[in-house]
DNA sequence: CGTTAGCACTCCATCTTCTCGAGTGCTAAG
DNA sequence: CTTAGCACTCGAGAAGATGGAGTGCTAACG
């Protein structure tokens, strides 16, 4: 069923006004709208037709209307006018990330709360790999008597390292021949691999460096199960209480709470494997804590098999057009920053929007 | 000025069901109390006094006690029962820090996590060096014809790394060649003394590897800067929205924006440097929005030149007891594990307390 | 002299009631 | 098809009424 124009028109202010106002919206908002040349009867007839129709609601007769779920699907996904980022805060947004982001967990944090301060509400951001990491090389650095360095490049050309004391000395001898015992026997194998059979198997051939073994093995398998994990940080919870929506404490508590859960872990199912912008409306949300609220998320990719996602928690009525312009602007830079070679910082050219 | 044992007894109890009910306490409720054996016309007659000498305050006629900033003061101080964790406690909370703590955020995390679910309040920790962190040990590896890991040993013992794409290729010789130079120009060299001046004197003896000698730099520099600095990580703050005094939002909101921004950053400052547990009532505290909020720290070494402190922030009448106890137990707990050295590990050893 | 019972008084929290106004649906005229 | 007009609905917020918890004071008690 296709609606009118005027109806499409008319739910777009509606939305429009209610994400600004956050309060219901009569009639006689609308007709006094710049560019709305009916008077406020016409429009209330319509408004009457979108209810029945399932795309308002009525808090209770005599109130405005307020957009129902169907109604956010219908404006998000047809009537949001696209909202472009103006000069200004793109510059403003790139220039923020453009700064070094080290590691990858550090990287979360940061984007999480550019992303919260560029959308005034509460912000996720995840990496997770797709695919099994395996250790691909291991090297083994004498650092005194008794300790060694670790070093483990994995396949997702990450690379982590640990100190290890020993209660023995260890001799340059006895770690070359270990490490090449390592690169023999332990690269390529996924975490679920790392059984005791397999320890058992490299502790005979280790010789006098068998005490070694269980921990660098331990510390592999770890490693790789880590890598397999979804990191994820979480900025401007704060804000959250900024909204009127969220003045009753107990809302804003399930919403609180859930982030400290791990209710988020299965954010990632939820979006599938596509990458793109998806906009969990309210009911049809992941937590049940989360009705009233929506869910706005990118997926995108930022090379060697990583996948980022970045996204916003806020009530339902929130400015979809803001907040996804905003995150689309976000993915592609830094996908573009992590597809870039780190080596050569060449200074960012010239990628910016027209207003 | 010293209490007669009477009026401490009941100062202690004020406070002590305060705590528990959050709400103002009036005679009656004292005298019901099983081990008081005064009516309530002369508790009301020592509460009256109480309230003269600023220990108590009244929200209004009419209303119960309420303890002072000077009550807490004095309740913290001298009249607390330090209350021990309760065999069931003590079990469980090691068991849960038994989990092998990888690398120093992940840790904070962890710990932060903890604290909060033992104590039911938001919960801090942070953790900083004294003392300039410098370079104390250079490896390069060969991963690739045009890839090198830098491995960083720092004099905190603890070991970094960075994975370097490169625009040439190197070969095994030049890496040794500039790992030598590295060691001999760029080690014991705290953060600021790296400059542009250090950095043409090591790349005019770098011969084929000076490319590289920036990028390792900056890397260095950077690493060391961050060592300086404080991590720290929260955890549980909705919790705080379930304490009556947070279902103000604006209250609730004020408090949980200043764990966002860096206001927390001084807390070390206002620590001073003597380890131990620390109460910061209501309006000592550190950052104004804290009014009515309490902070309880505590500081402990954990080794290694390295501070650490985990606290929690809650309502002044938060139940300072039970939350100085779960913090020091958790400070030994931790202090402990990270004292002993990595490697060989033991089964804890028996370390409970008596009931 | 310290302790306690009794009592008048205060004042907040809570509930009820009332009023106001925004917004609606319907009808009839343009 | 659009619009003006009007009676009607219903919630939000103000105003008022009620009850009870807690106090301070006084006077009696051991």
């Amino acid at each position: 069923m296709e609606l009118s124009e005027r109806k499409k028109k008319v739910l777009r202010c509606v939305v429009d006004l209610y994400i600004r106002t956050a309060e219901p919206v009569g009639s006689k908002a609308i007709a006094a709208l710049p560019d709305m040349s009916y008077s406020s009867a016409t429009i209330r007839n319509e408004m009457a037709e979108l209810t029945s129709l399932g795309l308002l609601e009525q808090p209770h007769t005599s109130a405005g209307r307020v957009p129902s779920a169907a109604g956010y699907r219908l404006y998000v996904d047809e009537l949001m006018e696209d909202q472009r980022l103006s000069l200004d805060e793109a510059r403003s947004i790139s220039s923020a990330i453009d700064e070094k982001l080290q590691r990858v967990d550090r990287m979360l944090e940061k984007v999480a709360k550019l992303v919260s301060q560029a959308t005034e509400l509460p912000a996720i951001s995840l990496a997770s790999r797709q695919g099994q990491a395996t250790a691909q090389r291991f090297d083994l650095i004498r650092a005194g008597d008794q300790s060694v360095i670790v070093v483990i490049m994995l396949s997702t050309e990450e690379v982590v390292n640990k100190l290890l004391r020993l209660p023995v000395a260890v001799t340059e001898a006895d770690l070359k021949v270990l490490a090449a015992l390592l690169n023999a026997t332990m690269t390529g194998i996924p975490a679920g691999d790392f059984t005791g059979q397999l320890l058992e198997k490299v502790m005979a051939s280790a010789g006098t460096a068998a005490p070694l073994v269980p921990v660098i093995m331990d510390f592999t398998a770890e490693t790789l199960r880590r890598q397999g994990s979804t990191n994820m940080a979480i900025a401007g919870q704060a804000k959250l209480l900024g909204l009127p929506e969220y003045r009753d404490v107990d809302k804003a508590q399930k919403v609180l709470s859930s982030f400290d859960e791990e209710a988020l872990r299965d954010l990632p199912a939820v979006m599938g494997s596509e990458s793109g912008t998806k906009v969990l409306v309210g009911p049809e949300n992941v937590a049940q804590e989360l009705k009233d609220t929506s869910v706005v998320m990118t997926k995108f990719d930022i090379g060697e098999g990583m996948q980022a996602m970045i996204g916003v928690v806020g009530p339902t009525r929130m400015d979809y057009a803001k907040v996804t312009a905003r995150l689309s602007y976000f993915a592609e830079s830094l996908s573009k920053l992590f597809s870039k070679p780190e080596q050569p910082q060449l200074p960012e050219a010239k990628t910016r929007q027209e207003e």
